[in-house]
DNA sequence: CACCAGGCAAGTA
DNA sequence: TACTTGCATGGT
């Protein structure tokens, strides 16, 4: 898989994580904020559209997409491939790029009615890398996108990173400024137990953690990572 | 007012 | 290949 890495090239690593160092993050981050409960979705093709709708979007304008869905019964996989692109655009204009998002639906939508049909657990039941490069063929759906999908639809075990891990990792040091996506998959991966619940709370966790700390701003205090940090 | 949000693809050189 | 730009609403 090749993927930009945007200038430079093998930095070394500031630091290398263990996968004791890893848990106990994840031990403080769920210690401070608790379960996240996460994919908060219905239905898995509830899940699928969350995870295009949201891309580079805030969650709070995704939930008034889907509701406009919702409420009009159109969460559907009948009923969106019966639509047109406008009016789906016009059904997610809350979600931003409405337009561009309507293709990429509807691109993922079709792509699994023609391969699988109506049944989308027909299509969970391929192998994992089957599913994930069926997801990445569809214009639209990228690795993170595709990841989401794999872990909280099809319930496997991928480590799902976006930019709050990006941003994170580095706040505190622990990734090299322009580490790739699988880059910094595998670092999780490699260092954790194959283990799609843990996955999922994790990224999770992180999410919560990138709204809440490690913006911006030179400091980020009581962010509960800096013990973490600290102790490295 | 500026800046951000649970990315991705297309365009440019 | 390396980098930039378009997409767009709604909250802070």
């Amino acid at each position: 898989m090749k993927e930009k890495r945007t200038t430079r090239d093998q930095e070394a690593v500031p630091r290398t994580l263990t996968g004791q160092k890893l848990m106990d993050m994840f031990d403080l981050l769920f210690a401070h904020f608790g379960p996240q409960d996460w994919w908060p979705a219905e239905t898995d093709l509830e899940m699928m559209v969350g995870a295009v709708l949201t891309q580079n979007t805030n969650w709070k304008n995704v939930e008034r997409a889907i509701e406009n869905l919702k409420s009009k019964h159109l969460l559907t996989v009948n009923a969106l491939c019966s639509m047109s692109i406008d009016a789906l655009a016009q059904e997610i204009r809350p979600a931003g790029y409405y337009n561009i998002k309507a293709r990429r639906l509807m691109n993922l939508i079709h792509f699994m009615n023609d391969q699988y049909g109506e049944d989308l657990s027909e299509f969970f039941r391929d192998e994992t890398q089957i599913i994930r490069e069926g997801l990445l063929s569809v214009n639209g759906v990228g690795p993170e996108t595709a990841d989401s999908i794999l872990l909280y639809a099809a319930r496997r075990p991928v480590f799902v990173i976006d930019a709050y891990t990006h941003r994170i990792l580095k706040r505190h040091g622990m990734s090299e400024e322009y580490a790739t996506y699988y880059e910094l998959q595998e670092l999780f991966m490699d260092h954790l137990p194959e283990d799609q619940e843990l996955y999922s709370e994790f990224h999770a966790l992180i999410v919560q953690t990138g709204k809440n700390y490690c913006k911006r701003k030179p400091l980020c205090l009581y962010c509960p990572l800096e013990k973490w940090e600290r102790e490295f």
